[in-house]
DNA sequence: GCGACAG
DNA sequence: ATCTTGTCGC
């Protein structure tokens, strides 16, 4: 079983790859079952120069989008930007800012890859796991995968795969914007993931979980 | 060896 | 991602 060790950084990026591909063993992609009801928005911002790290979530009533609660937790940043173990740098402060929350959501939408993740196992799925929640990963640039620029009107995607095999969309959530690298993070479909995050954008090119969890964090 | 590389 | 002010455009 996956538990709150297995966020912190192990010292090493071949110890950090071997926590990943374990976690990787227990993402589970399914049909999410049940209501939604509440829906997180997750970002992390690094102010002061980086030296501190900052987490926000903002909570969303679905499908209304009405911000029901928010919660920012800041500590010293323990690590720097490493490409494929960013969720060891994040996850830490998601972590105790998920435990500030008096509501409790039915799903996370994190600002990063889910299982589109050299090691399947992107920032949305690492959490996803060890919090045993539905997860969703919406991230504003390719990390792996392989697909074909979508259309440029809104709505328009494509697929986005890893060795042949689809693993999530890249989709273009307004006409002439740079599109949305879509996966699930863990106990929900590919289709799912986008569906929702569609139903959730606005008149903005991210869904408002994550844009506001973005502002929150960078505000002051 | 070379290029790519979430935030 | 961060450091930064005003400014062009829908």
């Amino acid at each position: 079983m996956a538990d709150i060790n297995d966020i912190m950084w192990p010292g090493t990026v071949a110890k950090a790859k071997a926590i990943q591909s374990k976690l990787a063993q227990q993402v589970t992609i399914s049909q999410y079952q049940g209501e939604i009801r509440v829906i997180a928005g997750i970002d992390v911002a690094f102010p002061n120069k980086g030296k501190t790290t900052r987490a926000a979530i903002v909570l969303l009533q679905y499908p209304s989008l009405n911000v029901i609660e928010q919660v920012a937790y800041e500590s010293p940043t323990v690590l720097p930007y490493i490409p494929g173990v960013l969720s060891f740098r994040e996850g830490g402060v998601i972590i105790k800012a998920m435990q500030q929350l008096q509501n409790a959501p039915d799903i996370l939408m994190f600002d990063g890859q889910g299982i589109a993740h050299p090691m399947g196992l992107g920032i949305a799925s690492h959490i996803g796991v060890i919090l045993n929640i539905p997860t969703i990963g919406i991230a504003k640039s390719c990390l792996t995968g392989d697909y074909n620029e979508p259309d440029t009107f809104k709505g328009a995607i494509s697929d986005l795969s890893v060795r042949g095999e689809n693993i999530g969309y890249v989709v273009r959530t307004r006409e002439n914007v740079k599109p949305l690298f879509i996966s699930p993070g863990h106990r929900i479909t590919k289709e799912q993931a986008v569906s929702l995050a569609l139903e959730c954008v606005t008149k903005f090119r991210l869904p408002e979980p994550t844009r506001l969890a973005d502002k929150l964090s960078k505000s002051r």
